[in-house]
DNA sequence: TTATCCTGTAACAATTGTAGTTACATGTCG
DNA sequence: CGACATGTAACTACAATTGTTACAGGATAA
């Protein structure tokens, strides 16, 4: 198991978008930066274009981001994209038997554990901006 | 996308093998109680027993808890049942074009970044005990 | 206006992981 | 030996992911 990749290409789109600024950013040139298909990358930018983290318009080549990257979290782009539902990391097998002790308590033991956990991870992501990937980048162009 | 529910089932197994101590816990039994088929339990039981953490022979009934409550955590489990690579929750696009500034660095960028969220969310597992499980559910039964 | 280039999206295939199931070999013990 | 349990292979059904083709529709320059 593991969190889609949509996630991470996402990250790369958005610092394409920010470290290519003048440039413009189409889904082909985009998807030759990630190496995959244009349409891949059209889906993700999508995606974050419904979240208010890009700008694109039909017919208009390219995307801008659409709010300053000091103000765009890697949770917000983590939620843009759908990969893990809200206290949906673990998943938990339903209708345990209602008979057993265990059965009938093992989800009020453990749900609020895997919520914690959870959010423990995605507070380490709320932490991160995505001008911090940026500088990240440039440091290792100098 | 979600943990595999192997890693809930494990937990609930695991806490009947110490609620029902004095019983003969088989797959039959405790597969009644989880809601699956015993073959799923004998899977994850074998993974359990590969990992240590329980006592179980083919051809006799029933399984025992190979440590005591109190030393085996939730990250144990997790580890156990094989629900996450380690640094592999978060998946990462391979092979991004290292002719373009963002596409060679955005690994080093990300990845770190990846595993300490990862980090995160199992130093909350590694913080439980089967112990407190056991005990929640306990409580509840009052 | 038309040609061209781009985005948006439906539809489909291939792959992978999960969960459930059947079947059966093998081990234990009365 | 017989009854019963575990271990495990093999198969199905299902869902999510990723890549791909195809095409509708918007924008813009000549």
């Amino acid at each position: 198991m593991n969190i889609s990749s949509r996630f991470s290409v996402a990250i790369h789109i958005l610092s394409i978008l920010e470290i290519n600024k003048t440039g413009t950013n189409t889904s082909d040139f985009i998807a030759s930066s990630v190496n995959t298909n244009p349409v891949v990358i059209r889906r993700i930018t999508g995606m974050l274009s419904k979240a208010g983290l890009v700008e694109v318009k039909p017919g208009v080549p390219g995307a801008k981001l659409a709010k300053d990257p000091g103000d765009i979290t890697l949770l917000d782009i983590y939620n843009a994209v759908n990969v893990v539902e809200e206290n949906g990391l673990f998943g938990v097998h339903d209708s345990p038997n209602p008979d057993c002790t265990v059965g009938r308590n093992i989800q009020g033991a453990i749900v609020p554990l895997f919520t914690s956990a959870q959010k423990a991870m995605e507070n380490v992501l709320a932490a991160v901006k995505l001008q911090d990937i940026i500088q990240d980048i440039e440091a290792h162009e100098m």
